[in-house]
DNA sequence: GCTTGACCCTGTAGTTGCTACAGGGTGTAG
DNA sequence: CTACACCCTGTAGCAACTACAGGGTCAAGC
């Protein structure tokens, strides 16, 4: 398959498609006759992994030393569990920010009284320690 | 005061005091005879500003916007109350976005047998319809 | 058989918000 | 006078793409 059809069958731009190449993680396709890069299953197989993980939020780095324990069937599972787990620490992490951030510009914003910038309590809480410029 | 002390006493990096400089968002100072950078009240109340705003998540444009609002006194204050109200739903947004992949992801290292990789669940979950390539 | 348009190629520069040098100059304390 | 901390400019790097510019290829329709 061209680039474009395996672009279109894991919603990735063909531009990322060709990113991913060039970083390392997707490997190099054959060609053909007209310089075009040829695609099989595995290709395909593998960018919906990287897909997948990058829609879950794992970095590239993650996504590809996912890759790279993938592929030996051997070794044990808790390698993966571990890099999952530590995403999953960071996710909650990010949660926790976030809902504390949301709740003081949520007070903010509930101090607005709608009048002029000069009495902006949005502005002034935003811009402390006024005075000392007097 | 030298960008060093502007800096610690906003918690900033000085390098990113001078990036503030470089896109316009803090004024160019005056000059020592050393050529140092020389700030006063002003920009160490704008500085504040930019950072108390950008640690509650407005993106450097929203910052900029926020400035310019605040410069007209008279102003109504709706301009600047829409602003951190388009900001807080974006936030709630990312919210929603986060626990969502975090269920998922909780399901996906749930489903951790701890076997080998040629069993594991995560990477089974990754990676969907394998069997295409038999 | 020739044009049109959709697709493909490479390579480079842009995005956001900094951060980290490299390679210098300045100021002060001992 | 010699360290050392600080300052200067300018450029390159980070993540993870995205968007060109400036070409080549191919199938369909007239």
């Amino acid at each position: 398959m061209k680039i474009g059809e395996l672009a279109s069958a894991t919603a990735t731009k063909v531009e990322t498609v060709r990113y991913y190449e060039k970083i390392g993680l997707l490997p190099a396709p054959a060609r053909t006759s007209a310089n075009y890069r040829a695609y099989g299953h595995d290709h395909l197989a593998r960018l919906s992994f990287i897909r997948r993980a990058r829609d879950l939020g794992f970095t590239l780095e993650a996504v590809r030393e996912l890759l790279t324990l993938s592929d030996d069937k051997a070794q044990s599972c808790d390698a993966i569990d571990g890099i999952a787990r530590v995403h999953l620490t960071e996710i909650d992490r990010k949660i926790a920010d976030l809902s504390a951030l949301r709740g003081e510009l949520d007070r903010v914003i509930g101090s607005c009284r709608h009048g002029t910038v000069a009495d902006c309590k949005i502005i002034e809480t935003l811009a402390p320690r006024r005075k000392d410029t007097a």
